[in-house]
RNA sequence: GCGACUGUAGUCUAGCGGUUAGGACCGGGGCUUCCCAAGCCUCUAACCCGGGUUCAAAUCCCGGCAGUCGCACCA
């Protein structure tokens, strides 16, 4: 077992709230379970993660952006399941206060307890005598208790709304806009990010579970009929560890996962390794990464396969991002709420002549002998086809009766069209990321502590400050020559650390704890010196502690290539 | 929401009816040719909030808030 593992997370928040990563808010009114805010350096490291994701999505795979509205009014979530869904109804006991879900304690008494109201579920415990299972008290008033936090949009209270508890329905919500902007092709990928708000009942285990938090999400349009990845290829071969719904774990690879059934199909596979790879190169460590499986029970509503991304912590194996196939839900759900159209044109290569085999109702016979009802019963012949035709008749339910149609009020017809496409409802795939879990990940996983020493080994990408400026002395013009350094650093674009005080040392180990992967040091030889060593300064690499002298023309160069990874032994 | 435990400078902690509330680290200023938390001088800074008991409360009691753990809940 490895030192991180042995560490106290409570060591970690310490740290960040000491060096400004992360601070439980509204801390002098006496904090509010479940919300956090980002300190400077947090902000910079959160957005740093943003960064590589939006990167690794829209650079790398063609997605687009976009950034919607957090109070949505309530018919999007009727729509999205949300209200249903993410309601519970509460009882509590009158005698020992123990809160039970309502619908549980009535699952003998009626076969589909989640259709009841309040009211509904109250009545059937006075009817039945349902006591409190554990202390057979009274129980009392059945409460709602949803975890979208409510509100209103405007005065009057009219119209209601909710805090989003996902980005994703923003997108969703868009697609007709969307579609459009990607001129109405398939495949479409979208990604947002954003605050989502769940009114947990008990946040714990610091930033892990917050009411309000930030997440990153991805929506991918695919063809139903299609679902491969043009990069797939390219990939098929790269391992991963799964833990599928048998609960055995294996490292396979990504292609013996598909053809072998375990995961559904190509375009989730390939979005299951995009994720261990954008992972891995935020800073987890894949040694403590797997993919697991969901079972068909802990399935949300809305996902027809769904795998999570979990990373062993402090506190056990912990989801961070969500890979779910939503099928055509979403979509579906909306085009039937809003009654607009949320489907994909899939046009075929050439438009194709369709021969269809048709009835024609006879609206001159059927008139004069149906009168008013005519309208409708030509509609209901319509609907047939020939065949159903049995000895020239055709049977035909028309408010309640069966009506024997006689073929002199029909005719069977061949009807020849041109069709150029089909309308398909595009599903969706979601790697859904929690933004803060993936920031106390790396935060966790980047923690070396030996004895009192503590450095912070987060990926130069991700690393807030990513140089510190020291001055050997703070005398004989070292501060001056060092500040000068600062500020060419600063208008290159590199975030850098401008520290005098204190020891050297002292100064090292400040930024080893806030995990800056480089410092740079102004020296007597760098002003004056007749070996050679004139305008060179040294740098200094966090994790193997060395040391090279460079020419201080090329410390901008240098920084910006190790940035991008140049191995630090080989400067 | 329930139960147990806990709450003292930025952090870790001592004090457990009467203390100028002590220390360490961190942080600020200064000195020292100072490259891995070096040394010396110096400074800042705390009893979670609200009631109560008492001559006297950081200390005892009650309530609130927050944290940790367990139960319950949970994409």
């Amino acid at each position: 077992m490895n030192g991180a593992l042995q560490m106290n997370a409570g060591e970690l928040l310490s740290l960040c709230k000491r060096r400004g990563f992360i601070w439980p808010s509204f801390e002098i009114y006496g904090g509010v379970a479940g919300m956090y805010d980002y300190g400077p350096l947090g902000t910079v490291l959160k957005d740093n993660i943003i960064s590589m994701w939006r990167d690794a999505y829209k650079r790398g795979e063609g997605f687009v952006e976009i950034d919607s509205e957090t109070v949505n009014p309530e018919p999007v979530f009727k729509a999205s399941g949300h209200i249903d869904e993410f309601s519970d109804f509460v009882v509590y006991c009158q005698g020992c206060k123990e809160p039970f879900r309502a619908d549980h304690l009535v699952g003998d008494l009626h076969p589909n307890p989640d259709t009841l109201d309040a009211e509904g579920l109250k009545s059937l415990f006075v009817e039945n005598g349902v006591l409190c299972p554990d202390c057979d008290g009274e129980l009392g008033e059945v409460e709602e208790f949803n975890l979208m936090f409510k509100t209103t949009i405007g005065p009057g209270s009219s119209r209601v709304g909710y805090l989003r508890p996902e980005t994703a329905q923003g997108i969703f919500v868009n697609f007709p806009h969307l579609y459009r902007y990607n001129r109405e092709k398939l495949p479409l990928g979208v990604i947002q990010h954003g605050r989502g708000y769940r009114n947990e009942i008990s946040p714990r285990q610091g930033i892990i579970r917050l009411r309000e938090f930030n997440m990153m999400e991805v929506e991918l349009f695919v063809d139903p009929e299609d679902k491969g990845w043009v990069r797939y290829p390219a990939i098929r071969d790269e391992m991963l560890r799964l833990v599928p719904e048998d609960g055995r774990e294996r490292s396979i690879t990504v292609d013996e996962a598909v053809s072998g059934g375990i995961i559904a199909n190509e375009v989730l596979a390939y979005f299951i390794w995009f994720t261990k790879d954008l992972l891995t190169r935020l800073g987890v460590d894949g040694e403590r990464l797997r993919f697991r499986q969901h079972l068909r029970d802990e399935m949300a509503h809305y996902a027809m396969d769904c795998w999570d991304a979990e990373v062993l912590l402090s506190y056990g194996w912990t989801e961070i991002v969500g890979i779910a196939d939503r099928g055509c839900w979403d979509l579906t759900q909306h085009a039937k709420w809003s009654k607009q159209e949320m489907s994909h044109f899939k046009r075929f290569d050439e438009p194709k002549e369709v021969e269809r085999e048709a009835i024609k109702a006879k609206y001159r016979e059927l008139g004069p002998l149906f009168k008013g009802d005519a309208k409708e019963i030509a509609r209901l012949i319509e609907e047939r086809t020939p065949a159903d035709i049995e000895n020239s008749v055709l049977k035909v339910d028309f408010n309640g009766r069966t009506l024997d149609i006689t073929d002199n009020l029909f005719e069977a017809v061949t009807i020849n069209e041109k069709v150029s496409g089909e309308k398909v409802v595009p599903h969706v795939i979601e790697p859904s990321h929690g933004l803060d879990r993936i920031f106390y990940t790396i935060l966790e996983h980047a923690y070396r502590r030996d004895d009192e020493y503590t450095v912070l080994s987060l990926r130069p990408e991700v690393a807030p400050i990513k140089v510190g400026v020291f001055p050997l002395m703070t005398r004989d013009g070292l501060d001056t020559k060092a500040r000068e350094l600062f500020r060419t650093l600063n208008d290159a674009g590199i975030d850098a650390y401008y520290d005098d005080s204190g020891s050297i040392g002292k100064r090292y180990a400040r930024m080893d704890e806030v995990g800056t992967p480089w410092c740079v040091t102004v020296d007597y030889e760098t002003l004056e010196d007749d070996r050679g060593l004139k305008d060179t300064v040294t740098i200094r690499d966090r994790d193997s502690s060395e040391q090279r002298r460079i020419p201080i023309d090329d410390i901008i160069d240098v920084v910006q290539k190790l940035i991008k990874g140049v191995d630090f032994a080989s400067l």
